[in-house]
DNA sequence: CGGATATTTAAGTCTTGACTTATATAAGCC
DNA sequence: GGCTTATATAAGTCAAGACTTAAATATCCG
């Protein structure tokens, strides 16, 4: 499943924010969840099991129990792709900061010319 | 519908990929869209309303045609709540270069304990 | 072991939305 | 005015996926 399909859906955008602080049980998820949502447990397992495969989440077993917790793969790859707009509404970033917070990754394919365009 | 449910659609992606680097009209899209995903003119144009009502593309009259182009208000949406979990791929950031990315918009509800815990 | 607890998986239903074709609207041109 | 070009809308079909209930799996505890 694609990662804006994973986030299209407000049920995982919310479990994401629950595991946001830390940890969590699946348990723990489905009575948050089902409190805002009105869903059951097994609904919440299908998606957490979303979120596991498509890189939002990660788990790891504590007894019978299953914790999970934030997987940055997925929301870095939504970054990256929302990245590329990023100029639409961040052209007040001067030239170095822009550097800086880009961890420098453009600077392989820089385009020579039509830069500020300031001198040439 | 939501801004996540709007960029689920590849279709909708690609639109906004191709209306990056500057406006195009409605039949230029419809011609590269149904190029690549072969669908109708029909449904290119749903979908560039879904853009519009969105916020995520603009449009603007040029005799028949109609000229469309990135809005930024959506994308800024996305990158918001992405942004609720930057900290979790970007966390070499030094509090700097932090600081010049983010345009200080942080600063005013700054957790005073758990900084950087260099010095405290 | 047998029951309770915690979680996942299977199977089926039902809604949403991404398409299609056909038609409407509107501007340009002769 | 009537034809062409450019685009949007209407109405209907079909598939995907978000649910449900029921059952399977696995760990703990007496």
């Amino acid at each position: 499943m694609h990662v804006f399909e994973v986030l299209a859906d407000p049920v995982r955008r919310r479990i994401l924010e629950l595991l946001g602080p830390g940890e969590m049980a699946s348990g723990e998820v489905v009575e948050a969840i089902g409190a805002e949502f009105g869903i059951t447990q097994a609904a919440v397992s299908q998606h957490l099991k979303v979120l596991r495969e498509s890189g939002f989440a990660r788990v790891r077993a504590d007894a019978q129990r299953r914790l999970y917790s934030v997987d940055a793969a997925g929301l870095r790859t939504v970054d990256a792709w929302i990245g590329q707009f990023r100029s639409f509404w961040e052209p007040k970033l001067d030239a170095l900061a822009t550097e800086i917070a880009r961890g420098k990754r453009d600077r392989r394919n820089a385009p020579l010319t039509k830069r500020t365009g300031k001198r040439a």
